[in-house]
This record gives C-alpha cells, sequence and structure tokens, in this order.
RNA sequence: GGGUAGGUUCCGGAGCGGUCAAACGGGGCAGACUGUAAAUCUGCUGGCUUUGCCUUCACAGGUUCGAAUCCUGUCCUGCCCA
C-alpha cells in the first residue's frame, strides 16, 4: 500500500494529528513505525473508550507497523491528572501488576498479540537518579504546566496541585524517548503530554514523534467521557447481554456518535431503535462473536420488546433458606445474580415504589413473605430479573 | 514562619445550642409515560431486627440536661505576607 493510501487510513477518525506531513514523511520512509499508546493500569476493566485508540493502533498493526504497548506501572502510582479536577489517588504496586495482567489479557482482544511490544515503564524510571529527574524537569516551564486547562482551572478554584502530578507529562514524555516512537496515540486530552514527549525527543538529538490524537468518547450518560469511575462504560468483557443492554439505553444523540467513533460509519436512516439495536448487535459481536450478538438481540426482544417474561432468558437464583421475607430474597438476588450489593433499606424504598414484582403482579408489602416456586420470575428493576431455581 | 478563611451526608452548599440524619441544588435510584431514547411528572436518596433504635457534620477532649453548632488541643487545605 502506498504512503498515501496508509495516510488516508490512518489519520481518518483522529481528531487531530501534528502532523499529517510529518507522519507521510514517515511513512515514505518504508519502515515500519513505532507507534506508542501509554496506558495506565488503574483499572482493570478496558471500556469503549479505550477502543478509540485501541482501534486506531490495530490499524497501524494491519499495515505493518509496529506497536508499541507502555504499561505505565510506574506513572499509574501517580495518577494522570489530565482532565482531572481532584487528584487521582495512586494505586499500590500490586495493584497495579494485577492490573496491568488483566488490561493486556483484554487489549489483545483488538491488538495482535504476536507483533504488540509490551514494555513496562518502571523498567527505566525505578532506576533513575534524582539528578536525571532534575535534569528532564528543567525542559518544563512552570508557564507550560499552568497553561494546561486541569492545572490552571485547579489552580484558579483554589483546588490543590500536587507537584508529583505535574511529573507526569514530563514521564509520559520520556516513554517516548525510551522506546524512539515515532506515533504517539492518545487521546485529546492528551496533547499537552505527547508534546512534551516530542519535546523531550528533539532535546535528545532523536526524531520527533507524531502526535495522533483520537476523539474522546462520552460514557452512557452522554455528558461526561466514558470511565470507569463514573460507572458510565461498556467494558469489553461486558456479558453479551449486559453490553447490548447499556448500548439500547444511550440516546440517540449519542447513538450517532457512537456509530462514528466506535464503527467509523454515519447513523443509518430509519427509526433510531433498530439503529440503536444494530449498534449494540455489532459492538457485542465485535468483543464476543457473531452469534452472541444475534443471541443478545433476540433475548433483548424477548425480554423487553416482547415483554414475554417466559421466553426470556434470566439468571437463576436460589432464594436464602434462613429468609423469606421479601426484603431478604431481593437484596439476596441482586448479589447473587447481579453482584450488586444492596442495603435493606435500600431494597425497601424499591418495594415500596413497586419496582419489584413476582411473575407480573407488583408486591409493595414490605413485610411480604411470598412461596416462591422453580420458575418464578421476580422483577428487580426495570433491567433486572431473577428465575427462582 | 506570620495573618486570615475554612474542613458538613456522592458533589456543591445551607445550618451557628434543642423542632437535625441535617435546607436547597446537582448527581444517582425507582415509578408513570416510552423505543431500556429524549422530554416531562412523582417518589426516594446514612444503617438497622423501621411507628422506634444506632452511627454520622476533619480528629481528640471539654462545657451543657442537650452540640454539626460553644471552648481547648491536634491534623489538613485555600488565600495574603515572609
Amino acid at each position: 500500500m502506498t504512503p498515501a493510501e496508509q495516510l488516508e487510513i490512518l489519520t481518518r477518525g483522529a481528531a487531530k494529528v501534528i502532523s499529517a506531513d510529518l507522519l507521510k514523511a514517515k511513512l515514505e520512509e518504508g519502515r515500519p513505525l513505532r507507534v506508542k499508546l501509554g496506558v495506565d493500569p488503574t483499572a482493570p476493566d478496558i471500556h469503549l473508550g479505550h477502543t478509540v485508540a485501541l482501534e486506531k493502533l490495530r490499524q497501524f498493526q494491519e499495515l505493518g507497523h509496529q506497536v508499541v504497548l507502555i504499561i505505565g506501572d510506574f506513572t499509574a502510582t501517580v495518577g494522570d491528572p489530565s482532565g482531572r479536577s481532584v487528584t487521582r489517588p495512586p494505586l499500590t504496586r500490586d495493584q497495579v501488576l494485577v492490573n496491568a495482567e488483566t488490561y493486556t489479557d483484554q487489549a489483545f482482544k483488538i491488538l495482535d498479540k504476536a507483533t504488540t511490544e509490551v514494555v513496562y515503564n518502571g523498567d527505566w524510571f525505578r532506576k533513575m537518579t534524582y539528578d536525571q529527574v532534575l535534569e528532564l524537569n528543567a525542559k518544563v516551564t512552570m508557564q507550560q504546566m499552568l497553561q494546561r486547562e486541569d492545572f490552571r482551572s485547579r489552580v484558579d478554584s483554589g483546588q490543590e496541585v500536587r507537584l508529583h502530578e505535574i511529573q507526569y507529562p514530563i514521564m509520559q514524555g520520556w516513554d517516548s524517548v525510551e522506546v524512539r516512537s515515532d506515533v504517539e496515540i492518545g487521546g485529546t486530552d492528551q496533547l499537552f503530554n505527547i508534546m512534551v514527549g516530542r519535546d523531550l525527543q528533539k532535546e535528545q538529538g532523536m526524531a520527533q514523534q507524531v502526535a495522533m490524537l483520537v476523539p474522546i468518547l462520552e460514557g452512557l450518560d452522554g455528558v461526561k467521557k466514558m470511565s470507569k469511575s463514573l460507572n458510565n462504560y461498556v467494558a469489553v468483557n461486558d456479558a453479551p447481554d449486559d453490553m447490548f443492554g447499556k448500548v439500547m439505553s444511550i440516546s440517540d444523540e449519542l447513538m450517532s456518535r457512537y456509530y462514528e467513533l466506535l464503527l467509523g460509519e454515519t447513523e443509518p436512516d430509519g427509526h433510531p431503535m433498530d439503529a440503536k439495536k444494530s449498534l449494540a448487535k455489532r459492538i457485542v459481536a465485535r468483543y464476543h462473536d457473531d452469534a452472541s450478538g444475534d443471541a443478545a438481540l433476540a433475548s433483548f426482544e424477548a425480554r423487553f420488546s416482547k415483554k414475554d417474561a417466559d421466553s426470556a432468558d434470566w439468571p437463576d437464583f436460589t432464594p436464602p433458606s434462613d429468609r423469606k421475607d421479601l426484603i431478604a430474597i431481593v437484596a439476596s438476588a441482586f448479589r447473587d445474580a447481579y453482584g450488586v450489593e444492596r442495603s435493606n433499606g435500600d431494597v425497601r424504598r424499591l418495594i415500596q415504589q413497586g419496582s419489584i414484582q413476582i411473575n407480573g403482579e407488583k408486591i409493595v408489602d414490605v413485610k411480604a413473605e411470598p412461596e416462591l416456586a422453580a420458575g418464578d420470575i421476580i422483577k428487580l428493576d426495570k433491567k433486572r430479573s431473577v428465575q427462582v431455581g
């Protein structure tokens, strides 16, 4: 494939490339480019927000370039302040290593494991001396740091900014030097960090990397960026039905955004609901398989469209043997079938507000002690039910 | 180091001796309506063996019949000065 063709594919969907000309020049060298993505193993789940960058990496990979995945085992103990309004709590090394492991497992759902280079930035940062740290710090000015929106707004609003946080961009930049990257991929909020990488590479007399910024995907709420901590994410490891359901719950407006960022397409004409089902099915198929996508669609339609509870496939649930009051039953159903802890008070409220149904019959009496038989369907809330097994 | 303003429930932010599990807003959850959409309306939003009880208002003591509210000390943060 010619450099021009590659350029066309690679820049598609990118929010910003600094610069396209530089990328073109690198492609024209005809060698495999080293394409870097730094990941912060702060949370173990990869979600759709991460996949935007990962899919971009895969495009490079498919064109024969070398993907370098940097596990920020060291930087994670600092915490990327990008886009943050508060200091991020640091993680322990053990947590980070465990997270890194699960992270790469998931990343290889998208990337080709065999040809991906995985490195840990602790390998070089832990060896650094204070001299070297100071030398690096001398490359960046306070003013540059304060140009950053996230730091500046924290300063302006009287929020604390701790000094270790401003080390983050420097460390991320140094990663680029260490791996001699040609291209760094990141979200648009990574602009500053990636540019620091360019500066440091130049300082070291090295060719500068291209900054390729991909758009930030909004989470299920449609407003804030998708993130684990906001609990507005779809994890690539989510079960098919769960993944499908989450996609169905997004707003129409957000759906067209997902079409664009996740599938690289425009939303098809027709009823928005059909478009959404199609989107949901394809996302499930992508991270599981085609059969799962079809099954999730069928299951969704049975559960919600036809409201045919009998044919729906709800998780099995065995009522507790020690207590038979409704509060205990519902609380353990949430816990056993969905892994959700709800306090008794919480459950009590659900009951009082008419969320709980047994075989389609609403139960509002908090003190009810229903007789349950195998096969009974207990509705917990709008989205979840269980089947007594 | 000095001065000063503060630390309240998920967040913001009231409260300034009892009527405070704590106004109001945001967020979240549930219900109605729907397309598990949006908008709208309603309710809820510390825990429990729930007409009551227990634990919360930075932490530790103290005053008081009674404290988130007063006093003392400690820790932490912002701002101004050095």
